[in-house]
DNA sequence: GCGACTTTGTTCAGGCGTTCACAAGCGGTT
DNA sequence: AACCGCTTGTGAACGCCTGAACAAAGTCGC
């Protein structure tokens, strides 16, 4: 029965495969010939038969007794998120962060190259990021037509994140990574990942008040203490 | 029956909740002064329901048959998340993501402030980033011990990253925003959140493979096909 | 003052993801 | 050639989260 994979890969486990693909990176450097399951979740950070279902959805491609070849799983890896081939991106505001992004080394490593710097500001128009020259917003359609780019990232204000990706999407952009503190909305057939970074931190401040104040909220010590109201 | 708040809040709700401050932080700029569930949660890209259940965890906060008063809404869920009190936060690693997030403007606006910026480059210590000094990573534990820092943020590479994280939990720090591609290792009672800004490329890169090709992977016209092996 | 409409808060079922535990398979050894 | 230990791959149970339907409750209009 030769059906080849007809089973769909969750979203969880693809951003996982994404960082086992990392890990046999650095083994495959390290002169490593084989991993185990154990070994591969342990630097990964996560639990070791998770980490085998999650490759089992690529189908069979260990060795029993052995473990994982690295060159091997790496190859069906790439293979799996998208190949190696270049993926050309566009980036819309070059402010701070987006001009981090712009020459962020470990994106073009993984196949990710910004094709086409973006922003409104004159005074930033016409700089050079990353090896890029960054051009005015207005040339949006025309950049995205010429480099054929398939994914945009958003680092704009909120206020005009909105309109940047109505104007991405109708040019052909599927892909879009949102560092806007706003939800987007986009028709169907589009992906739209969301980073919140203000988001992250107050998670943060909350798991540490609750470490702090649950204590006695799960365990009161004094019943009748002053909880007024 | 003043049972408080026995009920845990689970982390996703968490994060939704600072999505939800944010816009109402937008509505009361505004002059609005009550908002219903269904426009809350499209401004926030969420299920309206979702977002009563959410709330719900906080008790009763609005008035059936008109809504919540943004204001007053505001005010408990700025108090669940963890107060106005400012947050003070070192960073590590002034990078170019480092010096973007150091002046990052919607980090001072939600009460973090970042009290103290830290590198190993003799090149970049002592210049002026965000309107504070970068110091000399040796002095990690002296910066967090006068400032009273509770968060650290790690932008440094990944292979300093774990000896920083060690270091700052040494001296206290309970709650870590990683951005080195790496997963941390730490004692239990400290929080690690990770930001892995190629993971998400790499999976919107999956998602649009998947796109293209798995209409053939998922409908296969011809099962005897030449799936060869 | 009463009724109807609106909107919240809750309960229920469904799906997804994670975890544990076991059987199958391969290499090395005797 | 057969056995033993090790590791993968998978099946099933558990728990969490999400999405929808229903009841409670408050307000506005008459």
């Amino acid at each position: 029965m030769p059906q080849s994979r007809p089973r769909i890969i969750p979203e969880a486990t693809v951003a996982r495969l994404a960082v086992y693909l990392r890990v046999l990176a650095g083994l495959a450097d390290g002169g490593r010939s084989h991993v185990s399951s154990g070994e591969l979740a342990s630097a990964a950070g996560v639990n070791p038969a998770g980490l085998r279902k999650d490759l089992s959805y690529l189908g069979p491609c260990g060795v029993r007794g052995v473990g994982y070849s690295v060159s091997g799983l790496r190859d069906r890896l790439t293979d799996a998120l998208g190949g190696e081939r270049s993926r050309p991106c566009v980036l819309i505001g070059i402010g701070r962060l987006g001009s981090a992004l712009a020459d962020y080394a470990g994106f073009a490593s993984r196949g990710f190259e910004f094709v086409g710097l973006l922003d409104t500001d004159p005074a930033t128009v016409g700089h050079r990021v990353g090896g890029l020259q960054v051009r005015p917003v207005q040339e949006l359609e025309a950049v995205v037509a010429e480099t054929h780019a398939t994914i945009g990232v958003i680092t704009t204000p909120a206020e005009v994140a909105q309109s940047v990706c109505d104007r991405l999407v109708s040019v052909g952009v599927r892909s879009i990574l949102n560092f806007a503190p706003v939800a987007l909305t986009v028709p169907a057939g589009v992906d739209v990942r969301k980073v919140d970074l203000s988001v992250e931190l107050q998670v943060l401040a909350f798991l540490d008040q609750q470490r702090d104040g649950t204590p006695p909220l799960l365990a009161p010590l004094r019943p009748a203490q002053g909880v007024a109201r």
